[in-house]
DNA sequence: GTCATCATGTAAGCCGTTACATGATTGC
DNA sequence: GCAATCATGTAACGGCTTACATGATGAC
């Protein structure tokens, strides 16, 4: 899952651990928080694997990170800005990564890998993050694989919600055991009855993105499918208006 | 996490290997599944910390697993009953076990741990599953935490929100990006939006729990509070109409 | 006798964590 | 020069998983 996420957001730019660092906690800090001691490891996993590779810094010029404004913040934004004004010197010591055509495939195989855990509620999420990387057709496997494991669940839930129902209060209660069951009884049934609620929440979701990424299919241009490999971003494309 | 769970099954009634993976499985299975490999080490490392005992079976007598329809279901009511009409044997291999009052002190401990990830999704089900083994104001405080922890996290979900709207729309896209950036940030919003809505409910319904608590507080005895340890479970009590 | 199930365990390995060590750059 | 921050890494460890090994019991 690390990387994932890292790929991901390699995707978009490149950038060094400790800035991908940032970025993982705050726009996917939603999602979990990673650690250097398992972030670095994975970038030279990466590498030695030829997913992504190491992009020298110019020296002098070049907007250290390129506010590209994704997901962040005032408050990272400011710390950036900050950031940037300083990096008129060498920083020579930080190395930043760059996503590899080798590194592209790997990342949409992982964004569809079979083994995927369509029924893990983050696993899902990060997918879902970066699917837009991804062309259409995939991102509608995405989603249809996910609505397919929420189906699954939500039949199971109904039944085990159903079940308890049924058996009602027939337990082989004895002395002060009585009451504890009874609360305990009350806590179990309020978790499984909210759990299956949520579930059903997540299958509509699922579904309405389904709908509208269909609806975009259909309506817009019907093929301006933007395939997953750009021109390989080799350029700098440090446009960004200040 | 796992020490808790099974702790908290024992709580209800003594267990043996086999059988806690079952029902990890069919009662918490909504939760996660464990395997031998960590299931019995764990035992041991319970034992050895004193938190649970082997307890010698009945050779003859003794239903091996009361049936005490806890949540499980027919499908395994069904497998458990014809398990109980087989076991009029000695079944001499397996080992079952017993919570210790070290082991409910323990219990306790786990479920109010001031180190508990309030904020996990999967550890708060689990300990809300068992909490009925807890006296009242402990409940309320298991509650109060989470309610806080949903507080902090719906705040935070709300800000980065808002930062993404205002940010709107001026990225530094370039080239055939272009496409896959405003795909990306469509599905970014409804991620970070849908799971601000979530976690909203997750709020709502601690809240309500909350006030049902207290309700049942006040309405109820003033102090029928059923403490943590009834009599030790010593007896087999294999009560339950066959 | 043999197969399915019950039942207990070990070994290797993955993936992540915390804590620690190190050093460059910059502001003051 | 000193502290704060940026930046990269290593070491030890923890918990859980898979795969494997073993054996008892009961149904047929």
């Amino acid at each position: 899952m690390l990387e994932l996420a890292v790929l991901g957001l390699l995707e978009e730019q490149p950038l060094h651990g400790y800035e991908l660092k940032k970025r993982l906690g705050e726009t996917l800090g939603f999602l979990w928080g990673v650690s250097y001691g398992s972030l670095y490891p994975a970038l030279r996993r990466l590498e030695r694997d030829g997913a992504i590779e190491i992009v020298v810094e110019a020296t002098a010029p070049a907007v250290p990170v390129p506010p590209t404004g994704s997901l962040s913040g005032d408050l990272a934004a400011a710390r950036r800005a900050g950031a940037a004004r300083r990096a008129k010197t060498t920083r020579r010591t930080r190395k930043a990564y760059r996503i590899t055509e080798r590194g592209e495939r790997q990342f949409t195989e992982l964004l569809l890998a079979d083994d995927a855990p369509a029924d893990d509620e983050k696993s899902f999420a990060l997918r879902l993050a970066f699917c837009g990387h991804l062309p259409r057709e995939a991102r509608l496997e995405l989603l249809e694989r996910r609505r397919a494991a929420l189906a699954v669940r939500l039949e199971r839930s109904r039944r085990a919600g159903a079940e308890r129902g049924a058996r009602t209060d027939r337990t082989p209660d004895r002395t002060s055991d009585r009451a504890v069951s009874a609360t305990r009884e009350r806590y179990a049934r309020a978790l499984v009855d909210y759990r299956t609620k949520s579930t059903q929440r997540d299958l509509e979701w699922v579904e309405e993105l389904i709908a509208a990424e269909q609806a975009a299919t259909d309506d817009e241009s019907p093929t301006p499918e933007p395939v997953a490999q750009p021109p390989v971003t080799d350029s700098p494309k440090q446009g960004a208006p200040a």
